[in-house]
DNA sequence: CTGTGTGCAAACACTTTGCAGGTGT
DNA sequence: ACACCTGCAAAGTGTTTGCACACAG
């Protein structure tokens, strides 16, 4: 869905698909997230918006776009967690997060790769809800 | 490697295999490792070992942990990390931890499945290091 | 106009570092 | 005896909360 968009008039539109308000700060941390490709972090947030942009409202934003279900966690090793845009049309209700997302070792970024979920088969009374891979090794940019 | 073997007895002789000294803390902190088949947090064990144990000791003695082998660091989806240990002969040089854990969304607890990790095609350039695998739902206890 | 977002200040929580003294081998 | 571990204090870093004002709809 958000593939093929020209970035720079999406933000504010894309807001307002998901019922937020289109403020300035929105609009640019969304931007700066359609314009990476790969997972940010707060620290990555703040250091990517050199301008004046006040630590907490990166908190609370990141909060409000993972409510409303425009960007999904993604797992870090290092405890601290990244955000990365859901690609599908994700909403409050449903999300569809089975994810493998390759951390790449050299360069540190953590992007999402298009394969499926290898399917797993759980001991029986267990009951899968979300799946998150995460591979660490070298990405093609760095190999 | 850890199992069927009696666990007040073994912590010390476990620190020794691993070249470590066998002092109190690190015995008991390591003995709630073996207590426990689930994934501790820092502050998880702070909170089990309610006697006097300085914050600063577990930090230190979980990152001598880590560096020397006996434990894992285990995937979180809260963006802190959790620990556990390793089940076979990880040391220094080489570890293998292509891990699955599963992680209940009632009880919080995450806990190391004794399956395979399903072998994922990286696109081509890509090269897999190590491979973890974090899935969420209801635990068997909790069904 | 109204409800929500923002910035500031401050509180709070988490983690690391330095140092003096204690302890395992 | 020596090297390493520990606890304390303090600094450094990350995150949350309260409040008054600004602003989008």
């Amino acid at each position: 869905m958000l593939q093929g968009l020209r970035m720079s008039a999406v933000s504010g539109t894309l807001l307002r698909d998901f019922k937020l308000r289109a403020t300035p700060n929105r609009e640019e941390i969304l931007h700066l997230f359609l314009l990476k490709n790969y997972a940010l972090s707060h620290s990555d947030i703040e250091r990517e918006i050199d301008n004046s942009l006040d630590r907490v409202t990166v908190y609370r934003t990141l909060k409000t776009f993972l409510d409303k279900g425009l960007i999904h966690k993604v797992l870090d090793d290092e405890g601290s967690l990244k955000y990365a845009l859901c690609k599908e049309a994700c909403n409050t209700a449903e999300h569809h997060h089975d994810h493998v997302h390759f951390k790449c070792i050299k360069c540190g970024q953590t992007s999402c790769l298009n394969i499926e979920v290898p399917s797993v088969k759980l001991p029986k009374g267990y009951k899968a809800n979300e799946v998150n891979l995460l591979i660490q090794g070298i990405c093609e940019r760095c190999n």
